[in-house]
DNA sequence: TTAAATTAGTTGAATTTCGTACTTCTAGGT
DNA sequence: ACCTAGAAGTACGAAATTCAACTAATTTAA
């Protein structure tokens, strides 16, 4: 037998669904429309950003995104076209390559990083007290962990 | 000058992310595998079941689901073919129509609520405290509040 | 009361995106 | 040398999404 939603838990699921939705609708159309990117893209300069040498290693990028690898080959792709990324030879593992942030990648993160951070404060961070938003954090990482061994690969 | 992140934030923003993206993941698959809807599918399905005479006015579906006119058009058409829903004409505004869901439509959502609850249940609810739930709940309501104005015909 | 403007919704490409399955190349063990 | 497994790219196709143009009904206002 199924065990339904309280209708107090209702409402905290579908506040979860609206707050989430809302947010992503709003701090991607500010990516798209003042840069350009998408949140995917935005995703994976900041990644690279982080990394020494500003590249990081397929699966690695995958996995850090949630991406499925052919998702993510296909995305780079993409980004390697519009010159955002450059992909160079894994010279250790010679099976494997990375994805590098060019420099027209690091501009466009450059640019586009007050938009997004701007986005998120204002209407994430700000609308919270700090201790509303820790606790928010806090839940989503348990979350997040109760959740890791899901697959985002086919089968 | 923008203010960034600290790490801190930083850390739980991305847990949001994180949270969101897994759990949507697995949900999504559980509905698409066991039922063979995706979750656009199943939140139409619920928010016409909860609206009398079990339907709704395309742009009003439209603006609840943050989705284009055109998008919606195309989604409800593919739930039509399918046999989930069914258009009427609106006798008051001649130009609108009404999306109603179908025999079929009710039945598949009886069908899948209890995947999904379930889902829900173990992914989300179940792995945390009442407590944290209700902070995490809370917390998006806040949000969700202070996003409310976004909309997608926007400017 | 009629013409213009607005609103609701649809449609048919064109495009974007993504998954499946297959291929290639390499690593590592036996 | 041989066999298995891993990393990644790609071709193909299915599906979703956008975009622009379109019909038709309604509202506004001259």
């Amino acid at each position: 037998m199924t065990k339904w939603l309280s209708p107090d838990e209702q409402r905290l699921w579908r506040a979860f669904i609206s707050a989430w939705t809302l947010l992503n609708h709003q701090l991607n159309a500010d990516l798209q429309i003042q840069h350009g990117l998408t949140i995917a893209d935005y995703e994976i300069l900041v990644r690279l950003s982080e990394t020494e040498g500003r590249r990081m290693r397929m699966s690695e990028l995958a996995e850090a995104t949630l991406a499925s690898r052919s998702r993510l080959s296909h995305q780079v792709g993409r980004m390697e076209t519009a010159g955002l990324l450059a992909r160079e030879e894994c010279t250790e593992d010679r099976r494997g390559s990375f994805a590098v942030l060019t420099d027209a990648g690091w501009q466009a993160l450059v640019a586009a990083a007050p938009t997004h951070v701007t986005g998120v404060r204002a209407n994430l961070v700000d609308v919270l007290t700090k201790s509303e938003f820790k606790a928010l954090g806090d839940a989503c990482q348990k979350v997040t962990a109760a959740n890791e061994q899901i697959s985002l690969y086919g089968a």
